[in-house]
RNA sequence: GGAGAGAUGGCUGAGCGGUUGAAAGCACCGGUCUUGAAAACCGGCAAAGGGGCAACUCUUUCCUGGGUUCGAAUCCCAGUCUCUCCGCCA
């Protein structure tokens, strides 16, 4: 969430950068209600002034002249809290702005690639889909999934499930030991508090899984991602600088409706309702960000260096960003079925947009209070890199090799088959 | 599910109708002292919002929302959350 003050302040800028993030937002409605906003509000602070300085002279024969003030404070005070409220929300739904270096474009097309990594496997067969291999193997069962549950859910059975588990562990192990991400197991629940400190609420409640417990408990929605109740943990709270930068990691599974990609990867466990994933998060100082950006990058690269899969890294362009990011890394793992990189991760800064949000400070240095800074990433999509592993680790008889990282969590497994 | 107790500043914790935005301690920042550090002593130190170029100033805020009152952290009502005991349970 921006500041109204910083908007009211470089209008015109601001309203340019926003244009390139895709949005519309109503700029004048937003100004008229600020300036409403203002003048309400300093119409009650008079009021309550007087108000104050009855009381303070406790003389009877103004008593009267009180209350009609309170009377026309709390109509005022109405007025204010409804223009409050639409002002809010408009400001709510309001992106981040993209640091400069950004490209800027209205889509991946204007992505920026800025590292290839690895070497792309030659086959000497049609190297198949991760679908028709799991399939194959019986440890993929999208129709059993269908009849239990419904379409874009899962089984993952016998050795792959084991796979999947180890893929796990092995980056979990990685963030803990060799990252230093303390390990959180989270809630898989949040509520509309956290979710809205991290921006999914308001602007995205349609993608968002809402449970109810009962009738008289507030809102609860299954996390999209760890980052939401990961980074929520220091919602409300003022950290003193020395305890920063706080990193956590988390395997948690996800839940996403995934409205609006209708038709788009429906074969096989690329696009999911629920999927497992590793999730990095970093509350640091607020000009520490770039730095720890590039960090928290390298260490979801790191997983796919060890696991010896090739991959590249992108910029994404100010259109394709998420809502909250500042800057965003995506990174891409070879897929031979479909002869194209797919993301695997996405790493993002979110400078203070969060942080205001949830009101997540710090002290620094000259001991005043400060909005941290926020930063999330995949380290990395558990499914996906399922599918990557199966994809290049494939046998043309349709087995697959176990990386040699993974063997170690795998009972020292040399190869996936159905003999 | 039954019965109690509580929610105050970064933290601990006093206050229970009127100079209380709030004692005290801790933490933190600045200074004196010290070769340096520690200790000791002195001073500072809540947040949000409005106005002002600024120094500064005004308003709000003691869990949340209502109410009583000229006046509420303090009294009343509702809710949320936390803790203790009993029951049930993975």
């Amino acid at each position: 969430m921006h500041n109204i003050k910083d908007i009211r302040d470089n209008f015109d800028k601001f309203k340019n950068i926003i244009k390139s993030r895709n949005t519309n937002i109503d700029f004048d409605q937003l100004i008229e209600l600020d300036i409403k906003n203002r003048k309400l509000i300093h119409e009650k602070e008079t009021l309550e002034k007087e108000k104050k300085e009855i009381s303070k002279k406790n003389d009877k024969s103004l008593f009267d002249r009180s209350k009609k003030i309170s009377e026309k404070i709390i109509n005022i005070s109405k007025d204010q809290n409804l223009i409050k409220s639409k002002l809010d929300l408009l400001l709510s739904s309001i992106p981040n702005i993209a640091l400069e270096d950004v490209p800027i474009g209205d889509d991946e097309s204007s992505n920026k690639e800025v590292l290839k990594s690895g070497t792309i496997n030659k086959f000497d067969f049609k190297p198949k889909s991760h679908y028709e291999l799991g399939e194959k193997l019986d440890m993929l069962d999208f129709e059993l999934a269908t009849k239990t549950t419904g379409s874009r859910f899962v089984f993952v059975k016998d050795k792959l499930a084991l796979l999947e588990r180890a893929l796990a562990n092995f980056m979990l192990d990685i963030h803990t030991i060799k990252n230093g991400y303390k390990e959180i197991s989270p809630p898989l629940m949040a509520n509309n508090l956290s979710m809205f400190g991290t921006g999914q609420l308001p602007k995205f409640e349609n993608d968002q899984f809402e449970v109810k417990i009962d009738e008289k408990s507030g809102r609860k929605f299954l996390i999209p991602t760890a980052e939401v109740i990961l980074t929520n943990m220091v919602r409300e709270q003022i950290i003193s600088s020395k305890d920063l930068p706080i990193r956590l990691v988390a395997l948690t599974p996800c839940f996403r409706k995934e409205a609006g990609s209708y038709g788009k990867d429906t074969k096989g466990i690329i696009r999911q309702h629920q999927f497992y994933k590793v999730e990095l998060v970093s509350i640091v100082e607020n000009d520490k960000c770039i730095d720890e950006l590039e960090r928290m990058t390298n260490c979801a690269t790191m997983i796919l260096d060890k696991l010896k899969l090739p991959y590249r890294k992108v910029i994404l362009s100010t259109g394709d960003m998420g809502f909250s990011a500042e800057k965003t890394y995506d990174i891409e793992v070879w897929l031979p079925s479909e002869n194209k990189f797919r993301e695997i991760s996405s790493c993002s800064s979110c400078g203070t947009f969060q942080s205001r949000r949830m009101k997540a400070r710090y002290k620094n240095k000259n001991n005043e209070t400060e909005f941290v800074g926020t930063l999330n990433g995949s380290g990395l999509a558990v499914g996906r890199t399922l599918i990557a592993v199966l994809e290049n680790y494939q046998n043309s008889d349709g087995s697959i090799n176990i990386p040699d990282v993974l063997k170690p969590y795998m009972n020292n497994l040399e190869k996936i088959s159905n003999i």
